[in-house]
RNA sequence: GCGCCCGUAGCUCAGUGGAUAGAGCGCCGGACUACGAAUCCGUAGGCCGCAAGUUCGAAUCUUGCCGGGCGCACCA
């Protein structure tokens, strides 16, 4: 609708410039936008507000003169009406908004997507927790994030895969091996303290058990120390990613790819890369160390890419991983971090400018904690005493489908309550039940329909000028905004947009439903009352599809 | 001290430079002898942190203050 009146809109106004109405000035951007007041139509543009001036005019001179040339834009106009300083008003023909219903219908899952990204390769990359431990809810809110801003890429026109980085080379997998053995050598009886800053969760004295039962490990006590570290933290890294993929799994994210950073360094891939910008001039040897000369890229100081003692930093690697993940073809990344990271934004975009690449091609999408409650009161979790609420036991608690929706229910950058007790409620409370519920009132309605003997139209005959209700017309116009929310959402990378516009179209179902009957009215108005809760139906599932999330039949 | 994010209804938060700023929760009062009351309807509640600036027009953009969070490693 927008796109139509757009075009008339240009049209006209070449049309005003060639018959000299309007002097011939520049043409700018021509925007509509939707009016909060119901009597200022249902489209308005300032189009004459952005012409006054370069037309040296009377804004409402100039609207008067763009309303005479429009018409009724090809039937779709039923009046236009300047207001206020020039905002020019539209009156949009019912039936003009109605059209989308046998759209949405013909195109079902399909309806809304676009085609922005041709086809361009795009990556996002989520989580990439280190394997020490299990996944905690935050992680569960950035797997969610990630998961969904891929489905959303991919629906308008991305080839978009979604990755986990493994942090398999860092000094923290050795922390790793060395808890377990401390765990191990406790079973048996030692004695020893347990070390400052290594993992103490409860999982690691499960997780010892099983290592010392297995028979390949029967001598690792009395192993070189550093022998049994590299074994005890390989096969425990291995065992805690295993648990990670199953939590991912149950909580219906799909990981494409897992990429381990140790791969990345035995390849040589830090070395190239190391090399790139060696010959850039980019990197320098000072107090022992090898750094990277990113104030030259905007960020605040220099940072440490080898350290004294020959360790590679975590920087380092992440820089080749990013050049990697160029060199693999993706035109466009998206990367989610835990908000407390965002100072290290300007450190990986300056790496990127060094090796001639584009950072704006680069996004980090900053996700803030989340405040896990019971009934209002908070859960007590400390990282350092390894006492958290896992993701694993969330969803088991609440179930995927309610934790991914909330978990989208704010801009990621707001810190976000999460409430056990109000995820499990089946009522209006809990949002993505209020959502589901409406899905599931269509079906009924479309059941009842079947048991009552009324055929279902076909949406692409039936006639739909029974339609005449105010709040009819606005779930037509409801439906219609779909597409252009769904692109602002992958735009913006915000999928927080979706959860917003299917509460609301929810919402308006529900009150539509209340107020009248689809059922048991006269043949024609049945008929029509049908196409419409269908398409509802159509949109409520397509959106929650790409959350991830059930579009239950019955609930 | 420097940087980033955030200040919108009692609470939690939406809000693409547009007209009289919205939703949910909470409070109070209502609605099923026809399609699911897991729902709906109504009332109340606001110097959009403060102040300048840009603009025909600012919750939105710029600057400065105030308040909160988070960063500022040869950790990840």
């Amino acid at each position: 609708m927008k796109d139509k009146l757009t075009q008339h809109l240009a049209a006209a106004l070449d049309r005003a410039m060639a018959e000299g109405a309007l002097p011939q000035v520049e043409a700018p951007a021509i925007t509509l936008e939707r009016p909060r007041q119901a009597e200022h139509g249902e489209l308005a543009t300032n189009l004459a507000l952005q012409l006054a001036k370069p037309c040296r005019m009377n804004p409402r001179a100039v609207a008067q003169i763009m309303v005479e040339q429009l018409g009724d834009a090809g039937g779709i106009l039923q009046r236009a009406e300047i207001a206020g300083p020039g905002f020019i008003n539209f009156h949009i023909q019912p039936s003009a908004w109605l059209a989308v219903l046998p759209l949405i219908l013909a195109q079902g899952p399909d309806y809304g997507r676009a085609t922005l990204g041709q086809g361009k390769k795009a990556l996002v990359e989520f989580v990439s927790a280190n394997p020490t431990g299990p996944l905690h809810v935050g992680h569960g809110r950035g797997a969610a994030l990630g998961d969904v801003l891929a489905r959303l890429l991919r629906f308008v026109g991305y080839e978009a895969h979604s990755e986990y980085y493994i942090n398999d080379a860092g000094n923290q997998m050795a922390t790793l091996g060395r808890s377990l053995l401390v765990r191990a050598r406790q079973s048996r009886g030692s004695g020893e303290e347990f070390p400052e800053n290594h993992y103490r969760g409860g999982y690691m004295q499960e997780l010892a058990a099983q290592f010392l039962a297995l028979p390949q490990h029967a001598g690792v006590l009395d192993m070189p120390l550093e022998q049994a570290v590299d074994l005890a933290s390989a096969w425990a890294g291995a065992q805690i990613l295993g648990g990670i993929k199953d939590d991912l799994n149950a909580f219906g994210v799909g990981i494409d790819t897992w990429f381990s950073e140790r791969s990345l360094v035995e390849q040589g891939a830090v070395q190239a890369a190391f090399d790139e910008l060696t010959q850039r001039g980019l990197l320098y040897q000072a107090e022992g160390a090898l750094w990277f000369k990113a104030t030259a890229f905007g960020d605040e100081k220099d940072r440490v890419v080898k350290r004294g003692n020959g360790e590679l930093t975590y920087f380092a690697s992440d820089i080749a991983y990013h050049l990697d993940k160029f060199r693999r073809g993706y035109a466009r990344l998206v990367d989610i971090w835990g908000a407390d990271h965002h100072g290290y934004v300007p450190r990986l975009k300056a790496a990127m400018a060094g090796l001639d690449l584009a950072p704006d091609d680069l996004s980090v999408v900053l996700v803030q904690m989340v405040n896990l409650l019971r009934g209002g009161v908070p859960v007590a979790m400390s990282t350092r005493a390894g006492e958290f609420v896992t993701l694993k036991e969330v969803v088991d608690e609440v179930g995927a489908d309610s934790a991914r929706f909330i978990f989208l229910t704010r801009r990621s950058e707001a810190q976000l309550d999460f409430d056990l007790e109000v995820a499990k409620q089946k009522s209006m409370d809990n949002p993505v039940f209020y959502v589901q519920y409406a899905h599931t009132r269509v079906k009924s309605v479309l059941k009842k329909a079947a048991e009552a003997g009324v055929d279902l139209p076909d949406p692409q005959s039936a006639d739909l000028t029974p339609l005449a209700l105010a709040e009819e017309i606005a779930l037509a116009r409801l439906l219609g905004d779909y597409p252009e929310m769904v692109l602002g959402a992958a735009v913006n990378l915000e999928p927080h947009r979706v959860t917003y516009y299917l509460h609301e179209l929810a919402g308006a179902f529900h009150s539509y439903y209340n107020a009248h009957h689809i059922l048991f009215e006269d043949p024609p108005l049945t008929a029509a009352r049908l196409v419409l809760a269908m398409a509802v139906g159509a949109v409520l599932k397509g959106g929650l599809a790409l959350l991830g999330v059930s579009a239950p039949e019955a609930m």
